[in-house]
Parts: C-alpha cells; sequence; structure tokens
RNA sequence: GUCCCUAUCGUCUAGCUCGGCCCAGGACUCUGGCCUUUCACGCCAGUAACGCGGGUUCAAAUCCCGCUGGGGACGCCA
C-alpha cells in the first residue's frame, strides 16, 4: 500500500441511488481521480428489513451511468474483499470479540423489552428526559451461558473525543454526551458503526467523506479506532441538500432516483456538474467539464452550510452542456439520444438525424426533448399543431405558399445557403416580407410555429419531402 | 429536553483566514430590450441579500459576545 488516498462510497441497498449520495460519491470520485488514489464501491447491507439485490443493482446500474467508476468493490473485485457487508461477518466477530476481550466492549445481555421498559418508566416520570442506556452490564462478566447478547462499546464518561475535520474544522465532543452504544447485535450482525469501522481500516481508507448526517457517529468511530489501536482516517463530512422550505429532500421536491434523471433525458455530466457545485465551489466558475472538476476540485473550497436543491438550476446547468459541442461533441450527443429516437420511431435515419441534432441543440432541454424536435424528419407527415395550421395554412398568411412552390420546384440545388439567396431575391423583388413567406412555410413543413431555420430544414428534407409538404398544406387551404 | 453543526439575493454561491478595493460580485429564476424568417441560442439592462442586537475599530459582510432562525442526532437503522 501505498501513500495515495484511498476513498470509498459505501451506499446502502434500502433503495433507488439518491442524488444526495451522488453528491457523496462524487467528492470522493472527484479526489480519487485527482490523486491518483482508488475509489472503492462497497455495499453495507447489514439493515435486512430494508436491504435487497434489487436495490444493489440499481445503485450499480446508476453509478455506471454517471460514470463514477470504482477501482475496487462489487464486480471489480480487489485484495480487500468482500466488498459486500453481509459476506463479511467474520471479519467483525473478530474485531468485536477483540475488543470485549480488550475490555473496550463488553456483553450486554439486556433484552429488548426491558430496554424499552426502563424507556417508558422514564419517559413516564420525565417526558422531556432522553433515555440513556444505564450500564447495566458495563462492568459485568457473569455472564449467563447461552443467552442472547449484543456487544456495546464501553465509552468513556468524560473527557473529550477530537477529529479534524477537512470541511468543519477541528470537532471536540463531550464523552458524556454518548452512551455506550451497540455495536453488534444480538444475531452477529454489526451495526453501523462497527461496521463501517472495521470496512474501513481493513480496506485501508485514508479519507472518509460522507454526508454530515453521519457526523454524529464519528466520535463513537473515533472511539473505535483508538480501542482497536489504529489510526483514524481523515475526516471530511459533507453538509446537507434539503429540499425547498429546507425539509429533507424527497420525491416531492422533484426527482431524486438517478434513473429518473436518466430516463428524462438529462445528461449524466450536467447532474454531475450541479451536484459538483453544491457544496463546493470555485470562484464564479459554475460550468466544468469532468476533466475540470477533477483537476480543480479540493476539499477546502467545500462549504459548510446546508443547501437546497433547486430542479431548476439542475436544468440549466445540464443545457449549458446539452448545447455547448466542447462539451458533449456532435456524435456523443447523437449517440445519447439514440435510445429516445429508438422508443419514439423505432428504426431511423441516423445519418439524417446526425445533420439536424446540432440545430436542434440549443433548443433541447433533455436528449428527450432533442429526439421529440427531429419527429418531422422522421414521420412520413408531420404533426400538424391544430393552431398553428388554423392560423398559418387556412388563412390568407398561406397565400404565398403556390410562389413559393414554384420557386423551389425550379430549383435543382437545395443546399441552405443556395434556397435562401433564391427565397430572399424573389422576397425582396416582390416586396414581400420574409416573415410572410417563412411562418407559413415553417408550419407546413414541420407542423409547428418553432423549428431551426426553415432553410435548413429544406435541405434537411430535400427537394421532394419539402415539395410535397407544401403541395399538402396548399391541398390543405384549397379544400376548406 | 440534551449534544453537535450552521447562518450573504427566492435558490446555488464569491467575498470572511490577512477588517478599508463591497452603498456586496457571478449564476439560476423573473421582467424589459436588442438580434432574428419563428422559437431557442446569444447580447444588454433591471428587481433582489450581509438574520437581529450589542461591542472592538478611524473603518466590519469580514473580529468578539448574546439572541434568534434552520438542520442533524439521541435505535439490536444506515
Amino acid at each position: 500500500m501505498g501513500s495515495k488516498p484511498r476513498v470509498r462510497f459505501a451506499p446502502s441497498p434500502t433503495g433507488y441511488l439518491h442524488i444526495g449520495g451522488v453528491r457523496t460519491a462524487l467528492f470522493n470520485w472527484l479526489w480519487a481521480r485527482q490523486t491518483g488514489g482508488s475509489f472503492v464501491l462497497r455495499i453495507e447491507d447489514t439493515d435486512g428489513e430494508r436491504s435487497t439485490p434489487e436495490n444493489e443493482q440499481v445503485i450499480l446500474r446508476d453509478m455506471k451511468w454517471l460514470g463514477l467508476d470504482w477501482d475496487e468493490g462489487l464486480e471489480v473485485g480487489g485484495e480487500h474483499g468482500p466488498y459486500r457487508q453481509m459476506d463479511r461477518l467474520e471479519i467483525y466477530t473478530e474485531f468485536a470479540n477483540k475488543l470485549v476481550d480488550s475490555g473496550a466492549a463488553y456483553r450486554c445481555y439486556a433484552t429488548k423489552e426491558e430496554l424499552d421498559a426502563a424507556r417508558a418508566k422514564l419517559k413516564a416520570d420525565n417526558p422531556k428526559a432522553q433515555f440513556r442506556y444505564p450500564g447495566w452490564w458495563r462492568d459485568r462478566r457473569d455472564w449467563p451461558a447461552d443467552k442472547p447478547y449484543v456487544v456495546r462499546l464501553k465509552v468513556p464518561t468524560d473527557g473529550y473525543t477530537t477529529y479534524e475535520d477537512l470541511v468543519f474544522g477541528e470537532q471536540r465532543v463531550p464523552n458524556s454526551a454518548q452512551q455506550d452504544v451497540v455495536i453488534m447485535r444480538s444475531d452477529g450482525v454489526p451495526l453501523y458503526n462497527l461496521g463501517c469501522v472495521v470496512d474501513d481500516l481493513t480496506m485501508g481508507i485514508t479519507l472518509v467523506a460522507r454526508g454530515r448526517d453521519h457526523m454524529i457517529n464519528t466520535p463513537i468511530q473515533v472511539l473505535l479506532y483508538q480501542a482497536l489501536g489504529y489510526d483514524i482516517p481523515q475526516f471530511a463530512h459533507l453538509p446537507m441538500m434539503l429540499g425547498k422550505g429546507g425539509a429533507k429532500l424527497s420525491k416531492r421536491h422533484g426527482a431524486v432516483a438517478v434513473g429518473q434523471y436518466r430516463d428524462d433525458g438529462v445528461p449524466a455530466q450536467g447532474l454531475l456538474n450541479y451536484l459538483a457545485r453544491f457544496g463546493w465551489s470555485y470562484g464564479d466558475e459554475e460550468v466544468f467539464a469532468m476533466a475540470d472538476l477533477i483537476k480543480k476540485f479540493s476539499w477546502d473550497r467545500c462549504s459548510a452550510s446546508d443547501g437546497r436543491f433547486d430542479p431548476v438550476k439542475l436544468t440549466a446547468i445540464a443545457f449549458e452542456h446539452l448545447k455547448t459541442p466542447a462539451l458533449i461533441d456532435d456524435d456523443a450527443y447523437a449517440t445519447h439520444t439514440d435510445p429516445f429516437l429508438r422508443e419514439m420511431f423505432g428504426d431511423y435515419d441516423a445519418a439524417l438525424v446526425a445533420r439536424a441534432l446540432p440545430l436542434v441543440r440549443p433548443r433541447a432541454r433533455t436528449y428527450r426533448e432533442a429526439a421529440a424536435a427531429v419527429d418531422f424528419l422522421l414521420l412520413d407527415e408531420p404533426v400538424m399543431e391544430d393552431k398553428a395550421k388554423n392560423k398559418f395554412l387556412l388563412t390568407d398568411r398561406a397565400q404565398h405558399l403556390p410562389a413559393l412552390h414554384a420557386l423551389l420546384g425550379a430549383q435543382t440545388s437545395f443546399e441552405a445557403a443556395h434556397v435562401e439567396t433564391e427565397v430572399k431575391a424573389w422576397a425582396e423583388r416582390d416586396a414581400i416580407k420574409l416573415g410572410a413567406i417563412a411562418q407559413p412555410a415553417r408550419v407546413a413543413l414541420t407542423g409547428r410555429t418553432v423549428s431551426p431555420g426553415l432553410f435548413e430544414l429544406m435541405e434537411l428534407l430535400g427537394r421532394e419531402r419539402t415539395l410535397a409538404r407544401l403541395e399538402s398544406a396548399i391541398a390543405m387551404r384549397d379544400e376548406s
């Protein structure tokens, strides 16, 4: 093991991959990529009630979609495995025994019922009091032979536990505020604190970066490291991502599942860019390519105050990527739009779409919107918006259409620049405002009032389809 | 209730370490305008914040104290 940083992301498969979790994963990943260190992915599935293999699969799938690849962990393996906590039970038992043997922890035979009763009694006497484990078994060694027990950490009753947080600075928590927490359940499954410390220890993790909601656990974990005789890693806690109004971020504040963004057609790098800027800043810069982020990220530019998730800003940042070829080149754009095109149109003329997409980019907020915006090219007939049709095709506004048709019919080249020159010359000659020609023509060709430039459209559609659509538009008016 | 964390426009934030360049800058949103064959993009302009109260100082968003607000946690959850 060298001196390179080793960081990790350790989600619980108790639900889909949440964007708050992605932010944590991202910061760890950026640090590993910047420093040439390792990014470890492990699964903390000790909550048997809520963990499922399906959730685990979703998490792995979403991490891959985001491009947050890991050097060690599930699927890729590594020399510190296994990387799923339920596959590491013997290791925790070994460490728990070590703690009990050294006197740093002890067996507690109090049953859940006894604890509940004591808690209830205390609440009855004083509703505001905080229940704390009374230490019944703290100093006993008269352990019953065949009764279930949990393992509790013997927390010092005085003094302070301190550590340096890369984001929050020096932390100093009175031990008197802690209690003898359970670190191992009676069924031999470790609790979060034990599992986390043993894993970070045995996996050689040098820096633990996680959400601030875990900050409360850190003193206990520091105590665990010390009891086990290990140096503590560095810690970096990240401020919380809350929903609008300051409440815990949930579905009603917008999509929180990564999978939802993928399905909506939001680019992964846009999502990541938004998340990177949440609790981290680099002067006034806001739009970053991934390579930039890797280069510029640092813990000392992380903020300590909580923030609120804003789906509108996320869309804006994602749009910056979507419309900028330097951030997403045209080939990549086409590749990412492909699944949506297939979903909407089945097999399609990829070469034709590839020519149209660059014109659509400044108008599409997602890949899905981009796919929808080229429908007029892929459908035999454009889908007519009623309003557009009634206003531009069935009225006098369509009066120039026959002349336009005649002019275009006489052209051999349908290159945008050429058609533009010809049409503009005609308009000038006959003193017709270009808009009077363009809008009805646009509707005839696309069915909409909104589209890329008219002459580009003609080039894209080609001579035959352009003329045919103008003819049917003219016919529409005659029939009405 | 107890312990811990935090506090700049509606939101994300710069500035705070080393007080004056800040009657506070950028971005999103919103409004107005320009460009243009439409829309979008782009460009220009505008609205909008240092939570409150005390100090310290010639000078405080920046330092100190108090208050208030917000958040996390107090489980054989993670």
